[in-house]
DNA sequence: ATTATCTATAGATCTATAGATAATGC
DNA sequence: ATTATCTATAGATCTATAGATAATGC
C-alpha cells in the first residue's frame, strides 16, 4: 500500500474519475463518499485530506466528466469522412443513450449542474462553448451568425433528444426519438 | 383541524403538489420528506397514512407535475393566432427557464425520471406523446411521416435549449440560446 | 369505533472529524 | 518528522414506525 505523494496524486485521480462516472449513472445526490471511495479502493475516512467537502468533489468530478465527453466528441469530429454526419449519430446512438457512466455529461449532467455550484456551472459553460465552436466549425454555412444560431439550435437538439429517449419506457419510442432526430438534423445542417 | 375524510383528501392533494412543485426545484432526491410535509401545513409522522413509501410520493408527484405543464402548454395551443410559434415562445421564454416550480416537467425532471420507477417513467412517456400529439397537429407539412419527424425534433430542441439555458452560468449565452432557438425553431417548421 | 394527524423515536445512512497505523522523505 | 490511509465514531438527517390525541361518522 503506497504512500507517497505520487501515489496520493494517483489515488486523487481515482477518486475524480470514479466520481465522475457514478455521479453521470446516478446522478449527483445518488451515491455517497463512503461507496465513491470503495470504490477507488480506498476507506472514506481518507476523503477529507483529498478534498475540502462533499462539495469540492463534485466540482471536480463534473469537471473532469464534461472533459470526458468533450474528448469523445472531438476524437470523432477528426475523422476525415462526413465528420458532422458522425458526430451526429455518435450522440443519437443508443450506446451513449445507454451507457451512462461515460456519457457525454453536459446532456447527462444537467440537471445536477443547473442546481449545482458556480465552479460545475463555469465548467459546463465552457464545455457548452467548445461544443458550439466544434458544431460551427462543422457546418457549411457561409454566413457567420446562421452557423451560430444552427450550431446552438442543433446542440439542444442533440441534448433533448438523449435526455427524451432515456427518460421514456417505450422501447421502440426511444429509438424513435434517436433514428428520427438523426435524420433530419442530418438534413438541417446540409 | 380537520380530520374528516375530505379534509384527508385534500390533504393528500396538498402534498402531492407541494411535492410536483418542490421536486422540480431541487429534483427528486433535493428534498426530505418533513420538509415537504411542513410545506404542506402537515407534520411527517402523517405521511405514512397517504403514501407506501416515499416511492409513493414521487410517482404520483411526477404524474402531477406532468399533467401540471400538459394544462399549461395545451392553454398556449389553444389561441387562435400562431399557436406553434406562441408555444415556441413561451417554452423558451426566461419565465419558463427560471420559474422551475411550474415549469414543465418533460425538460426539468427528464434526468430524474431517467433514474425513477417505471410508473413515473410511463406518465413521462405519456405525456412526451401528449406534447408529439399536440406539435403533430400544429406543424404544417402535408406528408405524415415528415409531421411526425417535426415534431420529434422540435419537442427534442426545445427540451435541450431550456435545459442548457438553466445549466450555463453565462447570463448573455443563456438569453441567446432561447432567442437563437426560438427563432430557427419557428423557420423550421414554417 | 374509526381514523387523520401529531409527538416521539428507532434504525439506517450520510458528511465530517479524531486518533492510530504505516509508509515516505529529509 | 511528515503524511497517506485506515479504523472508529460523532452529529446530522432521512425514511419509517409506534403510540397518543382529537376529530369524524355510524
Amino acid at each position: 500500500m503506497g504512500h507517497s505523494k505520487a501515489e496520493k496524486a494517483k489515488s486523487h485521480e481515482r477518486i475524480v474519475k470514479v466520481a465522475a462516472q457514478r455521479f453521470r449513472e446516478t446522478g449527483v445526490d445518488g451515491i455517497g463518499l463512503a461507496d465513491l471511495m470503495k470504490d477507488a479502493g480506498l476507506t472514506h475516512g481518507g476523503f477529507y485530506r483529498h478534498f475540502d467537502s462533499r462539495e469540492g468533489l463534485v466540482a471536480e468530478a463534473i469537471e473532469c466528466a464534461l472533459q470526458d465527453g468533450g474528448k469523445a466528441v472531438a476524437a470523432i469530429a477528426n475523422i476525415k469522412q462526413a465528420p458532422l454526419a458522425a458526430v451526429i449519430d455518435g450522440y443519437l446512438s443508443p450506446v451513449h443513450r445507454d451507457q451512462l457512466a461515460s456519457s457525454c455529461a453536459v446532456t447527462t449532467l444537467a440537471g445536477d449542474v443547473a442546481r449545482s455550484n458556480d465552479r460545475a456551472r463555469s465548467a459546463y459553460t465552457k464545455q457548452v462553448g467548445i461544443y458550439l465552436d466544434l458544431l460551427n466549425s462543422l457546418i457549411p454555412d457561409k454566413k457567420d451568425e446562421a452557423r451560430r444560431a444552427k450550431a446552438i439550435t442543433a446542440l439542444s437538439t442533440l441534448v433533448g433528444a438523449v435526455s427524451l429517449a432515456r427518460a421514456v419506457n417505450d422501447d421502440q419510442l426511444s429509438a424513435e426519438i434517436l433514428q428520427s432526430v438523426a435524420v433530419l438534423l442530418k438534413e438541417q445542417l446540409k
